[in-house]
DNA sequence: TGTACATCAGTGAACGCGCGTTCACTGATGTAC
DNA sequence: TGTACATCAGTGAACGCGCGTTCACTGATGTAC
């Protein structure tokens, strides 16, 4: 059943990893059809035998962003978490790290597109609807059952809104300190215990 | 000194006043130099007799929309504290309301741009931080002096990003449900006391 | 108050450019014998 | 193992279109006398 990829399909998965990177860094609008072939080198002309159109790529390449964003996640919280932190607190921690401020293009897809998601094809936003229902569920995970209903909700929007402020402040001093302060904020709240001296991963 | 304004100066106004709903609707690469003009009556050509450049326009039009949100919060927010509500929760249950979730046209422009901002020419994104600056201001202001230091940034986190989270799964039941748990899960953190039975404005 | 004219705001055609998409073609891959 | 050929993945030129920007022009505004 499970036999290896052809080379068309290794040059799919190319191409929507390319993208998947891309639309973080640049945005949906910020980057083409040709930019995306070029990047993973090709030219843009073999583009619709891989796909039905632009919009079908956006689909799977937000769908790669948010699996890739979600194994970084889980890379960081792990060993987080076995050195005593609470898996919100190991959450926290490395979602908003300076890493992540400055690593836009292996991030969190919600945080790098949540204002243009409305604008997007009916399939881009169900696509990107599911990125965000997923992010919900990593936090509520990581959330003590003891937590009243709608936090994890609440979480997610203060982790992707800090993110966001932070990266239009620029990943300078500024939007550092703006996302150190909110980072000790959001684990206050939580956790009367003050944060490690420093949380940057 | 303060004279009346000339035919320019009200066409102008107008201009920047429609660019002001435009960008916060389809967003910053939403919007063409033509559509706004149309939208204002106007034919495209007279553009630059106005402006230096479409960037120009979005400086402005950032700055109007910032105004803009600034005057219709305060519109919410004042009745609600002549009623007994505390500064902050009448900020949060106007901000997190529906009816900002439903009119982005009209609503804060941190929420509507923030993950577009980072894109933008550096004469846009000088002019963003400061639509940034001025939310965690409004903030502070609403906040007890006894909250701590990063509070304000927190908030306008979480606010920006509750709001962001529910248009991006559309202004139906299931966006309406997110903006009124995190909604609730805010009150709660900064007030023991539950909220009004409806929050909506 | 009325006329003559300079200034001004807005018009609409045109520009170069880059976009998403199409398609005839080419060179490589891999199967049949 | 070696050759012949069908299939396939990728190339690059071309398309129509909409964008930001420019500019010669027009009709309205308002000042001078």
């Amino acid at each position: 059943m499970d036999r290896r990829p052809t080379r068309k399909e290794l040059t799919h998965e190319r191409i929507v990893e390319t993208a998947a990177r891309a639309i973080r860094r640049a945005g949906f609008q910020g980057v083409g059809v040709a930019d995306i072939m070029k990047e993973a080198g090709l030219t843009h002309g073999g583009f619709y035998a891989h796909f039905d159109s632009r919009d079908a790529l956006l689909v799977e390449a937000l769908e790669h962003a948010g699996r890739d964003s979600a194994a970084r996640i889980a890379q960081a919280t792990v060993p987080r978490c076995s050195r005593g932190a609470s898996p919100l607190r190991a959450l926290v921690e490395s979602y908003l790290s300076e890493a992540h401020l400055c690593a836009v293009d292996e991030g969190c897809p919600v945080a790098a597109l949540a204002s243009e998601m409305p604008h997007q094809a009916p399939q881009v936003r169900e696509a990107a609807a599911q990125r965000v229902h997923a992010l919900i569920a990593l936090v509520q995970q990581a959330l003590p059952a003891t937590v009243p209903k709608g936090s994890a909700e609440a979480v997610a929007s203060q982790m992707i809104g800090a993110l966001q402020l932070a990266r239009a402040l620029g990943d300078n001093a500024q939007g550092r300190a703006l996302l150190s302060r909110t980072r000790q904020a959001l684990l206050a709240q939580f956790n009367a215990v003050p944060p490690s001296a420093d949380a940057m991963s």
